[in-house]
DNA sequence: TTGTATGCGTTATCAA
DNA sequence: TTGATAACGCATACAA
């Protein structure tokens, strides 16, 4: 007698057995009622609960070539950006029949590679990855991957599937505009970790430079370095050593943000009036520093919950409303920025 | 001819048909290599090198009833406490043969219960759980569990397997004592969430409170509102209101520090000659403010790497060298406690 | 140390 | 609409 034993949990054949059906006829009216009469789908669905059967995706992986894995992958785990997507992520997720499966590139290209490989391998139902700028094979493996793909936090012409988020450029420019408006004379831009994303709010930025006459490259100040408050507080000092008159910053990010404030204050310069400074994300605490601070709001949580939508209707068989859904931003005047002139 | 193909990729007898061995030998040779002679081995691993042979998962988990799963559940995504413990999870096990498998129980206890059921429920290789209050239900899940269980974040006496973190209300009197030693006299607390370990924070600065002759429990103000800075502002406003002769806090949390120090400022009181502030954590702001802020610094990313190193040793049969670690806390001292009598 | 025969729980295929 | 049967890819039990 060499029966092996499972985890001992009912299978589809307990329910089948209770039901007076065939394995897989209940399986058909789990995965498709519409495929089984209301009569034995109702017996079914009794013997289901009755034996509290939960099916095992392993097995039904296995079977079918196909995983009940959303992969998906972001650059960074400690950035609130990614945080409050990876949140409406799962908030959507959580409750149904798939399971996320969450990697971290760390901003490497070639981890990314290998996060999508190994996820692409288990044969998943979609996947949701940050950014544009995958490599080569990368963009080649998720062309032909069997499932939906959405590509997450910005927008671009040309998407490997879908695509959810906003235009970096246009928010670098609008944030470059607002300073310009305010009638800032030398704007500096202040940048971190410099991913395509920071380059491409950066290449706004310019632009708005350029179209208000105030274009000056020796007033950006850029590091490969991860953000942080304490590096903002840093830039805008050595910003500030090179070029005495600087007048406002863009910041990259809120953290860059909060630290050139810190800065600011430590060096004893008032925000906004000789020097106004402006953020990007607008996290929670920009409303809430004193002097509170401007930043272009960009809405993650909604980037999440567009791209599980999307990923459901496709699912589904329907052709999603659109393949590009971009989100914006919104400029958020504070104190920062508004010096009397 | 009803032949089934899979996803065409290669499978262990692939291998074994190369390597001119029987499919076991491989699979043994991959698992364990050292139950496989040296001959033997070399030939397999040249196969598998040659076909890119990557194992299934799933057709491992069916056969074993055991996944390569590791279950780790976190009460939020974007409280920056779990998301450093998660990269350290993360970086530890993204490299090897195992997946994490990431759940949000968002503070609510049936939810992790619900979450457990569905990780036990795929036969993981280990289980990683935020805190020591699970519910009876859960607690008994997870004792029964064939793997190991590792708690993270604070430690207690009764683990359900092995344990990683630090004591909350040794690290909240530390806090309380802090202020008493600098000379403040009616010392108030702040606190957000209110979740068990911001709880036993609070105890443990009650007790500071009691042995220092300070405790006034109308300095206490509480909310189960989840935390942010803006939060920390209006706290402390209407603890001011209710008693203007408050002269310090200790925030649960250093996001409410810093609204604390924010709601200061624009109140026009002085941190920290009349306001002296602490919080807890020391996330990296808090070196970088204006004044700088004190706090109890915990190292949350040891906790993570020591997690999976208990798992590691576990899983490779070792008996841990502890049960229980204490990563421990630190005081920063900064500028927001440091007056001048 | 190595191999043979099965079984893991589900689904695709084909037939009724 | 339903069912019988053979995969899916790997690991366990047992034998050699």
């Amino acid at each position: 007698m060499r029966k092996r034993k499972g985890a001992g949990r009912p299978t589809i054949s307990d329910v089948a057995e209770k039901a007076g059906v065939s394995t897989i006829t209940v399986s058909r009216a789990l995965r498709d009622p519409s495929k089984v009469s209301d009569h034995l789908r109702r017996k079914i669905d009794n013997a289901v609960k009755k034996l509290n059967y939960v099916p095992h995706s392993h097995a039904s992986a296995l079977a079918s070539t196909r995983s009940n894995i959303i992969g998906v992958i972001v650059p960074s785990l400690t950035n609130n950006v990614f945080a409050d997507t990876l949140r409406a992520i799962y908030d959507a997720f959580d409750q149904g029949a798939y399971q996320v499966q969450l990697g971290n590139s760390r901003y490497v290209a070639k981890e990314e590679e290998r996060l999508v490989r190994t996820f692409l391998g288990q044969g998943p139902s979609a996947m949701i990855i940050a950014g544009t700028d995958q490599t080569d094979v990368t963009r080649e493996l998720l062309e032909n991957a069997p499932c939906p793909v959405v590509q997450i936090m910005e927008i671009g012409d040309d998407p490997i599937d879908m695509m959810v988020g906003f235009s970096h450029f246009e928010g670098g420019r609008a944030a470059g505009m607002h300073l310009v408006q305010k009638g800032y004379k030398r704007i500096g831009f202040l940048g971190a970790r410099m991913d395509p994303r920071s380059h491409r709010r950066m290449e706004g930025f310019k632009e708005a430079m350029r179209s208000g006459g105030r274009y000056d490259p020796d007033l950006i100040m850029t590091t490969t370095t991860s953000s942080s408050v304490t590096l903002g507080a840093e830039l805008i000092g050595q910003l500030r050593a090179r070029r005495p008159d600087l007048d406002a910053v863009f910041c990259n990010n809120d953290d860059l943000a909060l630290g050139a404030l810190f800065g600011c204050q430590k060096a004893g310069i008032s925000v906004p009036d000789d020097m106004g400074i402006i953020g990007f994300n607008d996290l929670e605490m920009m409303a809430a520093s004193y002097p509170s601070l401007t930043s272009i709001r960009t809405d993650r949580y909604a980037i999440g919950k567009h791209a599980v939508a999307m990923i459901q209707s496709a699912l589904e068989g329907e052709m999603p409303d659109q393949k590009i859904i971009d989100v914006g931003f919104e400029l958020q005047q504070r104190e920062s920025t508004s010096r009397k002139r």
